[in-house]
DNA sequence: ACAAAAGTGTTGAGAGTACACCCATGC
DNA sequence: GCATGGGTGTACTCTCAACACTTTTGT
């Protein structure tokens, strides 16, 4: 941009860098955080795992590039999704200079129409603390991805876009468990979360198999998401 | 990227969109924060102020295009920097596809060989709060990394890069209250910053026209500059 | 009745916040 | 000696963190 006469526009077009989309999708599946990722068929890395993604198409934005590729990979829409980072390096694809936006997106497993155990298909949830051997800079995008995540968890309330529609106490301190990677107390977990006013108690229960039936808790769509932390500064 | 086959990357690459980087630089002037911006020359919006900025030359990572971008409309190099977001929206240039990566750099004004004043030149500096009318989307690319620094400032330690080597904590505070736009208190600022272990006395103090001389501060470069916030939950 | 998971309160420690006066220097 | 900005302490409140037992259900 910037100040630049317009022939730099026609001058350099032969040496534009390809822009791709990849879209990062974090479900829980089995009590484990898990991301879902598709088998290369060609060369470079032909049959290595790779994050789902593709090119830019002219006339679509990114966010619109992003969704449409998560509804490709999983057939879910309207979840919770935000763009994670760019990454540029020259050496990223070895045939040419690809940059790639990054989004990640929080789906509740039930919710995608792809599951474990598709056995045919080319696409395979993985968990994030076992990844295979990945194409490209992909295993450093993850890492960024988790480090992310666990952030966002700690100030905002993205956590629930993890789980379905209606959840108990216990699945949503297990989710922030599971990501976070350490265990948390049950009492100042549940104290909290409901002080914090986002989750609307349903008057359901959850039936279970044993043990005493949870009460069921919905999130309030319209509450705030993100809370003001404590500064460092006052 | 993803499972895309080689020719994918051939048929479409007189379609890829223009890829640039963009460079918020922020510097303290005067007791205000401020913004280095550029008048463009041509069309469209010739004449009108803009974010510094270029095309992402083949071959240099977009931390470099960064930096290169920074260093020529500043002299400064060395600073801190880190990347905003990526706007990619089809209509935000008229002319054609244009992705930016936007950056936002902190500098110390005094660094700066650019200065307010230097009238032959075709930048200048702005308030953030009192901003011309500006060029494609930079006025929400602007807002956006506002943002951005207000709450980068209250986690971390990024408010220290606004100052030159030397400081006192009257200074230190009035770059926070100027960035956040409100007051602090003195004596809760200097006891908490003081207590984070990221401030070095000098010996030194500041020689002032009038009133007791402050002690000079130097910030810690192998300190933590981040710090665990408060948790929403447990 | 027992196994299994849900649900519930209190206390001590540390951090945040509000607030007003004395100190060192230049003129 | 006075104007100017630098520097300091305390008391109250609130949030955090640690900790164990009772309740409800299905079998």
């Amino acid at each position: 941009m910037a100040s630049n006469p317009p022939s730099e526009y026609t001058r350099n077009r032969h040496r534009y860098p390809a822009v791709t989309v990849d879209i990062i999708i974090f479900a829980l599946v089995e009590d484990d955080l898990n991301v879902l990722l598709v088998r290369r068929r060609y060369a470079p890395f032909a049959g290595m795992w790779a994050i789902p993604g593709g090119f830019l198409e002219i006339g679509e934005s990114l966010e619109e590039a992003a969704i449409r590729e998560l509804e490709e990979e999983t057939g879910v829409t309207g979840v919770y999704m935000e763009q994670l980072y760019t990454f540029g390096d020259p050496e990223r694809d070895p045939r040419m200079r690809v940059i790639t936006v990054a989004y990640f997106a929080l789906v509740s497993i039930d919710a995608v129409q792809h599951r474990p155990g598709d056995d045919a298909s080319e696409t395979r949830w993985f968990s994030i603390f076992q990844l295979p051997q990945l194409a490209f800079d992909h295993r450093r995008i993850l890492e960024y991805a988790l480090t992310r995540l666990r952030n966002k968890l700690e100030y905002s309330a993205v956590g629930l876009q993890l789980l379905p529609d209606y959840f108990t106490l216990t699945e949503l301190q297990n989710a922030y468990e599971v990501v976070l990677g350490h265990q948390l107390d049950k009492r100042n977990f549940r104290r909290k979360v409901l002080a914090s006013g986002i989750l609307e108690e349903t008057g359901r229960r959850k039936k279970s198999t044993e043990g005493r039936p949870a009460m069921l808790y919905l999130y309030r769509r319209n509450a705030v998401t993100e809370f003001k932390k404590r500064r460092l500064f006052p």
